[in-house]
DNA sequence: GACTGTGAAGCCATTCACAGCT
DNA sequence: AGCTGTGAATGGCTTCACAGTC
């Protein structure tokens, strides 16, 4: 078992792995084998044992895994046992249904605001969650101890968005704005391009002619 | 050149790249290097070229690249000049938002229905596009000739909703559910998963412990 | 007998470095 | 002189195959 340079490939799988799990457990399955895994998230069961072995051993030789300890594992490992708390920019259409979306409490996430210029919107609630304007995103962001903001603005405020949420102290950015913008190196960045999932796609059809 | 197997890197990267072009010729940039293409983009000069010439030559020795011939070539390569439709399954807040996204149109998706099982939406339009009753899935997507469909529908029912999808005509998936769903060979799926983009932030929060 | 954990092999993607044009 | 296009080298991920354990 080494730490560092683990693939990104590996972490996705690991979350997929988890929430498959987690359904297992659901159904009172106690015993797993690599190969129900692999067969569960369509993949091979080496790929399921290396992407473990990453992180320790937690099978047994002859026997398999023990679902809810290894979920466990795979829980901690991700970070999801720490309950963190996230904050999303833009009450638009993206970000209200992001705000509302069950996934990310089910994993453990807890969206406490929601930030937007429209005066109309602020002071309402979307679930529960209340609507801010922006200039009270570094208080809320310090005040509830947010970590991970998302970014769900039209591409143009984009950047200046980053800019508030790093400013404001957050650690993560979820960026679904499709343009390439820039945090500093203490800051964990991700891009959700919604139309390059369409395009990768397309691609394959115009490839395969596999269309019409 | 060949043809045969194009990293999917190479295929998000080329999307990117398009997006950015599309900007520079909006700007008037006749002209670009791929290191300033890089530069745009976030990547290396080296890559750039690369994954252009998995498909042809389109760059002057000496000079670069023109702005807008290279936009075209990458436009055709992923496909994009074809007009796609695409339905969307599911009316609730996610479903609504895809519905509504502006980027989707911009790079020549047009959402033609979506579909839902709440008679109380059943009738009603998003931004123009009418909502029917999930029974008149295959009805539609034949008159329409739609080839792309988005599941937006909760995870117990993704499963169900491809298979409609599949059996309607549609030759290209991209599910929001967070689980693994099958469909037949010659249909492309392509799985985008909102909690797991979280949990990769989360993960390297945990392994550099550089929150808080 | 069954299944995990893991070094080694194989495969794929990225980076390097330079020849080839303009 | 400057920048592209590309074979060669490198680096990283996945698959293989088997030793180790229950």
């Amino acid at each position: 078992m080494k730490t560092l340079k683990i693939p990104e490939a590996t972490i996705i799988r690991l979350s997929v792995y988890s929430r498959y799990l987690t359904q297992l457990d659901k159904k009172g399955i106690v015993n797993i084998s690599s190969g129900e895994i692999a067969e569960g998230v369509g993949g091979s069961p080496a790929q399921v044992r290396k992407d473990l072995a990453y992180f320790g051993e937690f099978g047994t030789r002859g026997v398999g895994y023990n679902v809810r300890d290894l979920n466990q594992h795979i829980i901690r490992i991700l970070g999801l046992n720490k309950g963190w708390k996230v904050v999303i920019v833009g009450a638009g259409n993206l970000g209200s249904a992001l705000t509302q979306y069950k996934g990310f409490r089910e994993r453990g996430f807890e969206v406490v605001a929601v930030f937007d210029n429209d005066v109309n919107k602020i002071g309402l609630t979307l679930n529960g969650v209340p609507i801010f304007p922006i200039t009270k995103l570094r208080e809320v962001v310090k005040e509830q101890e947010a970590r991970i903001g998302i970014i769900a603005v039209p591409s143009k405020y984009a950047q200046d968005v980053a800019d508030h949420l790093v400013e404001s102290g957050v650690k993560a950015i979820l960026n679904f704005a499709p343009s390439v913008i820039s945090v500093p190196e203490n800051v964990e960045l991700r891009n959700v391009d919604l139309a390059v999932n369409l395009e990768i796609l397309t691609f394959n059809l115009a490839l395969k002619k596999n269309y019409d």
